[in-house]
This record gives structure tokens, sequence and C-alpha cells, in this order.
DNA sequence: GGTCTGTGGTTGAGTGTTCAACAAGAGAGA
DNA sequence: TCTCTCTTGTTGAACACTCAACCACAGACC
């Protein structure tokens, strides 16, 4: 560790916010998680990724670009899709024009239990989130949380020399 | 499902905050777990744990409390002390005055470790998020995050009839 | 005292995630 | 073409978390 530079402390009301946030997130998703795997048999992390599929022309994504995309490992993208895979919800298929390519696909089966599943999470989403902020206050939560993933993303692809 | 009531969609700007909340937070989290793990062989749940033991009377507390404390399962506290035990870092106690209570209590070598570990999660959360907020979006943040915390926390304790 | 219900904590099995190692194709350069 | 390096995706083992079942004690009630 660096020990030539001060380390920051939190003030008390920082302390504060962080610690809000910390729970927050954890009660949060939790419920999230919660709520879609007694529902729907879904967790949160595949709950993402079925989005993402759906939304993209022919319901489909390369393995590479869908890590990238819920800033997941490739690896646990694997175990995730091959679960989904089993369960009739998603199918692999050989990318065109490179041989090393994959690409997951949302079947129809898959998608009608998105569709359903979307109900279940919107609604979680709001009444234990949207529902507690102003728009001024959302807004300025949005702000903040993307400059944190810009700066984290960019951190993450240029490592220090 | 209540299909009765209208499902409350997000609207664009909303569904973009949203993402940005969630791409942040696994960002976040797995930027300070990775610090943590490779400097102080520790996880992030693991040094929240040790943190409230720090900061309680005797660095002692009961199972059940920690548990609350930290909004994880007891089960899953339980596997959490059961390796910080093996580390050398926590002890089990037999609580006084209840036959059931086990209390986990921090050690020296503990509290020597959460001393190093501080520095780096620190200088992490400092770094990635509130570098980049103003002191007014920060207290923003926090207070939208508590008062997510205390609705979720009273929905956990009292289910619908 | 005896029973009943609720709470505290642990256990082990099942599930999900991480990590390091690997195979195979892509792309650049000689 | 040959080789060198980087990227892609998978694998299996180690590790962490969840869930349901369980025992032991506490507290209330009779």
């Amino acid at each position: 560790m660096d020990t030539t530079t001060e380390t920051p402390w939190l003030t008390e009301p920082q302390q504060h916010v962080w610690r809000s946030y910390l729970g927050a997130t954890t009660l949060l998703m939790d419920r999230l998680d919660r709520d879609l795997r007694t529902a729907h048999d879904l967790s949160m992390p595949e709950y993402e990724i079925l989005v993402r599929l759906s939304e993209s022309p022919d319901r489909s994504i390369r393995m590479a670009t869908l890590a990238a995309q819920v800033s997941h490992s490739r690896s646990r993208v694997t175990h995730t899709i091959s679960r989904l895979e089993r369960k009739g919800i998603v199918q692999r298929t050989q990318a065109v024009g490179d041989g090393r390519g994959v690409s997951a696909v949302l079947t129809d089966h898959g998608f009608s239990v998105l569709e359903q599943a979307a109900h279940t999470h919107v609604r979680g989403v709001h009444a234990h989130l949207v529902e507690h902020a102003s728009p001024e206050e959302f807004a300025v939560l949005g702000r903040v949380m993307q400059r944190v993933v810009d700066q984290l993303d960019d951190t993450n692809s240029c490592p220090a020399p």
C-alpha cells in the first residue's frame, strides 16, 4: 500500500451516506432477486441477461459482448448461459465470421418468460426505489452513478503502467 | 402476480438511471472487494463485519445482532465468522445471561488487520464514489438511500397479512 | 413442574461465483 | 507460409451463499 499519501478518511456524515448506500443496495438487490426467483424461477443476473438479449437485433449477442454489457466475467456468463440453456430459455449458436465466436439467442419461450418477469421486476424497482425519490433526486442519483460507471470502466480497461 | 393493478413501467430516463445504478454498484463492489482481497485477504462482507465489531463495546457483538446490522442471514454470518475464526481474526464466546447466545469478538490480530485494511477500503470509496459527487449530490444520495433502507427494513419484519 | 411457542445458532446439501488453466481461432508481421 | 501474440469461450476445482432442517434454550402460560 502506498504510505506516502494521506488516507482521505470519511467524515461522519459521509460515513453515514456510505452505509446507507451499502445497506440499501444489499436489501434492494436481495429483495428483487427473491421476488424474481419465487415468481419466475429467475435470478437478477439471469434477468439482466435476458433483458439485453431481448433488446438486441435477432435477440442474439456474442458472449464477450454480453459479459461486458452486464459487467460480469466471461466465465460467469458461460455458466449462466449454460443454466439458461438447460431451462430452454436461450440457445447457443455459432457466430458468423469468427470461428471462435458463440452467440446466445433468446428463444420464444425465453421471451415469454421475460415478458412475465418484467412485471414483477419493474414493480419492485418502482415500489422500493423510484417511489422514494423525487424526480430531481432521482436525476441526481443517475448523474452520480453514471460518473462512477464511466470512471470504473476505463480504470478496468487501462491499468496503471 | 397481481394482474388487477397496472405495472408502472419506467420511462426511458428512469430506465437509464436504474441501469447506471446497477452498473455502478456492480463495478464498485467488485472493485472494493478485489482490492481488499489482494491487499489483505479480506472480502467486503468480512470487512463490514470487522468494522461493526471494532466499533462495539468489548469489540464484541451477538451473532443475531451482527446479522441484522449487516443485513445478512444468520446462517451466512455463522459461515463468515467461522472463516474469520480460522484465520485468527475473531473468536467466539458464550454470551452472558443467555444460554443460547454466542458473541463474536475481534482479536488483537484482527484489529490490526482491520487497521491496515481500512486504508485500502476508504481510499477506494473516496476515489471511486465520493470524488464523483458534489457535497450536495452526495447528501441527496444519502437521503434517498436512507429511505430505501427504512422502507425495506420494515417490509421484511412485517410481511403483509 | 410441564408444555408451548418463539428465538438463537449451527449444519450440510445444493447452487452460484471466482479463479487459473486451457484449446482454438484471429490478426499482425517477417 | 510460419510464428507470435491476443482474444474468445470453456472447464473443473475451490470457495461463498442460500435454504431447510435441526437442537437447545428462553419466556409465557397454566
